[in-house]
DNA sequence: TTTT
DNA sequence: TTTT
């Protein structure tokens, strides 16, 4: 269809750390799940309340994706930009589900990561346009040794995200 | 969660008039099935190929329902603006299902008509934030006449699930 | 900076025809002057108003500037995807002046034209993003023609810059 | 004009502290510095760079603008929505100027801070469209007395942003 | 200068 | 199910 644009923008932080599939061809597959969440006053109870969303991330794009492996934990809170796809599947009793996802394309999407300070000033946003653009050096000198990203410290915020993830 | 965005930003044709559902509370809520198709040449056989994504959207943002129903129809093409929700649900089986929507909150969410020269010359755009904002005047002289659109089925939502197929 | 989005999107209409500068690299740098309106009534008055914004957009982004040059025209519907950039320059008097525009850089940005029914079933989408992706075939198979636009003045920038208002 | 969309999204830091203004009718409303940067690597040189951008960002918005005053400081990290608006002015010595700003209109644009866990578990976020939605208890509990926000600590990034501040 |  |  001429004329059509299908796009998500996500502010959130990763309830796991993120998942990385190795494919044959020698790329990388990620997978992120993402939580966003709102929060009002009730009114007509006046109580607090909280709706947390999970979102669904892949990642086909080869230099968003080698980011995301090397620079993204449990916690992290990024920025995204892909596009919307439901798949259709069939689970083990061949029952048919539908998954959407949000996908950043070879070439497409973006990947920001916005609490980089912890790390030691790293930074790691890439614009996935692209193949003169963006930050390059943590490419060329990557995670490196075992001194690298630490574990997914189970800070109390990371800590909320581990229960309730629907994938 | 402070600091979260989830927004998607759709511009699509629709693939159905409009489905309005009145409730009890005497407001509408307005569903659309939005297509988005992408073409490309593959690289490979240098043909064209295109994909079309198909997206659910929940209106229950009052006036941007209101218009909905009075403006869109098949093939309409649209901007709309609302965030991902997935709810679960049983199929008559009573197995799990998930559904991924585009939902346009209580004063919340964009939606534009694109191609509004058809019609008459009515506009109908408007953006979802304020009371003292938008078009009102469609709001106060409807499309009228007999040869509308009919005021949609008052088919229950639970209704509308009961298939095998995510919308 | 860590962490930074820069991002405008406009769907509006195009003031005059496309701007074309050929560069000296054999590339083209396209200009377009968009337009986006609100109306709203007025509380207190009871009248419909209207204000109209407008966007200077420059295209670098190659395979764009391309599509905008052979499919755009004046009173064209489109979406513009791009980021903000402001420039300093000085008029003839010497004042200095800024000028803030929506940039799409190489490789980034989006464009889709909106209206693609006139002018005979031609697509004219494209995705920043990808080498591989996007409408190829209006590339190949240009307006051609000579009823076609003239291939823009190769007026230089500084030239176009020279008097008092911003575009 | 019917199906018109203005949009901008930032994500960024503020280069100094909100600049409240107090209207005659009681209103506040609060302008922003923020500042986005991009860097990459040079292909030429293979030198870094980096490029930032500066953006003036008016909230008329009442409920975003107090949660501006109240939460927001320079250094702050913050995603802003909201439309592109040129205005035209005279300065001292009578010479046209333009200003391009991105406004938060009355109950309309997004602003969130996302980097809120400084300051005691405060939340800030807030979507600018419904009355009864959005964070209400910041507001309802206001920064309170002395140990409220922190006099904008001059850390070195905040340092950075000190110059070249052009408005 | 567009569009409705 | 749309659109080109």
């Amino acid at each position: 269809m001429a004329g059509s644009v299908n796009k998500v923008i996500l502010v959130g932080n990763l309830g796991r750390d993120p998942e990385v599939r190795r494919m044959n061809s020698g790329e990388s597959v990620v997978n992120l799940n993402i939580a966003t969440s709102e929060s009002w006053r009730d009114k007509q109870s006046g109580e607090r309340k909280e709706k947390t969303e999970w979102h669904r991330v892949v990642i086909f794009n080869e230099n968003l994706a080698k980011i995301a492996e090397q620079y993204l934990k449990k916690g992290s809170k990024v920025y995204v930009e892909g596009q919307l796809q439901t798949r259709k599947w069939q689970d083990q009793t061949g029952a048919e589900k539908f998954t959407t996802e949000i996908v950043l394309q070879r070439f497409r999407g973006e990947l920001t990561l916005l609490d980089g300070r912890a790390g030691g000033g790293e930074q790691s946003e890439y614009q996935g346009g692209g193949s003169d653009f963006g930050r390059s050096s943590p490419l060329e000198a990557p995670r490196g040794g075992g001194q690298a990203r630490q574990p997914a410290a189970t800070s109390s915020y990371a800590a909320d995200l581990d229960d309730d993830i629907p994938f």
